[in-house]
RNA sequence: GGAGGGGUUCCCGAGCGGUCAAAGGGGGCAGACUGUAAAUCUGUUGGCUCAGCCUUCGAAGGUUCGAAUCCUUCCCCCUCCA
């Protein structure tokens, strides 16, 4: 059993915001399980180290003995958390959206456990609940509270348009907590406003209102904007170990840290004991960087798995040499032969024949180690060749 | 409902009859240097059967030898007034 202090501090650790503190006390104070809520959206079900960041948090309550509800925003999904980017988006089919939250099972369970934890879907009340409920729900907020949140303030402010349905995202996910019944309701920074608004629905409806836990949001790995999907900087749980290593060392050496901060499970003490080496004894940074990519190749794919990519890294771009399970791809010629531009567009290499006729000209491109200078080589059927764009695309490629 | 402003290539943002596949910046990619780090420098950044051709500047028509640039209609956004 943890002491309640031990609890504390172990639901502290890395947070950004705890509100209210006391309420948590008194809560935990009462002995029962504490009810969880975390929202996921039910589209992306390809998980990356940024959602994992939450993920951590829940398996830690779970460690305390508290009861975890992931609760899949399939209602609000038609809604798309408001970015000022993002138009409505297509609903999906009850079926689309099933497949999805199985994806999320076999993801997410690699951290958390499946005993403790419940899965939910919101459209289960909205899709029941009456236009009538539903305009009462609008009632207990106003627009100048709406504009509180800083997304739209700014938005309001510069002359952005907001749609009037954005306005509804927050209602919708504070009345979430409402049905469930949350007593704590987890989120990143950016989603503080919402989690907020479940509090004061909550009261509005007559329930004790949930503790808010904020944990800050990961940077990408161009470490300015944070990992999403759709800017292409993240690392995905399901990403190949090799491609996971090479991605996380790719990172610079102060997001290295944050990093260290947010994913790892290492004692933060050894955490700055490394600091302390790198800025004061010389020790390399990179070596530092090994360590985490080790890590964190082994929690998503085993121990075995961490040791074989830190030393196929090693081998590669230490040593020079060609990778072992290189993606195999078979290409068509035209009569015979093949001009390398369309070779490496067919192959998937680039994206299309200019583009490759680009990295030709600047060097980027080489066929069994050899830097092609010429756009003109053309490649004979029948032969594999070992093609490399740039550092990281690399394929043995046959010609037919 | 009325008046005004605006929609440009991944993003921001110039262009306002030909010299525009479209300035500049950001981001991306690549090369050099490295530790697949950062910083820096350089190149590049629509597509193709690639010294030429094709498709792009909210949409559809039109004027013109020629349109992102002019005209018409439509769609969308913003501001102010009601």
């Amino acid at each position: 059993m943890h002491s309640l202090d031990e609890s504390l501090e172990l639901i502290k650790r890395g947070a950004v915001d705890l509100l209210l503190e006391e309420e948590l006390v008194d809560r935990l104070k009462t002995g029962r399980p504490l009810r969880v809520k975390a929202g996921f959206d039910p589209t992306a079900p390809d998980l990356h180290l940024g959602h994992t960041v939450l993920i951590n948090k829940l398996r830690q309550f779970q460690e305390l003995g508290h009861h975890v509800m992931f609760l899949i925003g399939d209602f609000t999904g038609m809604i798309g958390d408001p970015t000022g980017k993002n138009i409505t988006r297509k609903p999906l089919t009850r079926d689309e959206i099933l497949a999805n939250a199985q994806t999320y099972r076999e993801q997410v369970f690699k951290i958390l456990d499946p005993e403790r934890t419940e899965v939910l879907f919101n459209s289960t009340w909205f899709d029941k609940m009456a236009p009538a409920d539903f305009i009462h729900l609008a009632a207990k907020h106003t627009v100048a509270r709406m504009l509180e949140r800083d997304d739209f303030g700014k938005r309001y402010a510069s002359g952005q348009p907001i749609a009037i349905h954005e306005f509804l995202y927050p209602l919708v996910q504070g009345y979430d907590s409402v049905a469930i019944q949350a007593d704590v309701e987890l989120g990143g920074t950016d989603q503080k406003f919402n989690l907020l608004v479940g509090r004061e629905l909550q009261k509005h409806y007559g329930q004790p209102p949930q503790i808010v836990l904020t944990m800050p949001i990961l940077e990408g790995l161009d470490g300015v904007q944070k990992m999403s999907k759709s800017l292409g900087n993240y690392i995905g749980i399901h990403d190949e170990p090799n491609d996971m290593f090479g991605k996380l060392m790719s990172i610079s050496d102060e997001l290295m840290w944050r990093y260290f901060e947010l994913l790892s499970f290492r004692p933060t003490r050894e955490i700055a004991e490394w600091r302390q080496q790198v800025s004061k004894e010389g020790l390399n940074p990179r070596d530092v960087k090994f360590k985490l990519a080790e890590e964190l190749v082994a929690r998503f794919h085993g121990v075995e798995a961490g040791q074989r990519a830190l030393a196929a890294f090693v081998e590669r771009f230490q040593k020079g040499a060609l990778p072992e399970d290189m993606l195999e791809v078979q290409v068509r010629s035209r009569e015979g032969r093949l001009p390398i531009a369309n070779l490496l567009k067919d192959a998937g290499l680039t994206d299309s024949t200019s583009e490759a006729l680009r990295l030709i000209q600047q060097g980027a491109v080489r066929i069994d180690g050899e830097r092609v200078g010429s756009r003109d080589l053309e490649l004979i059927a029948g032969n594999r060749h070992v093609c490399q764009v740039g550092k990281r695309r690399i394929a043995r490629v046959w010609v037919l």
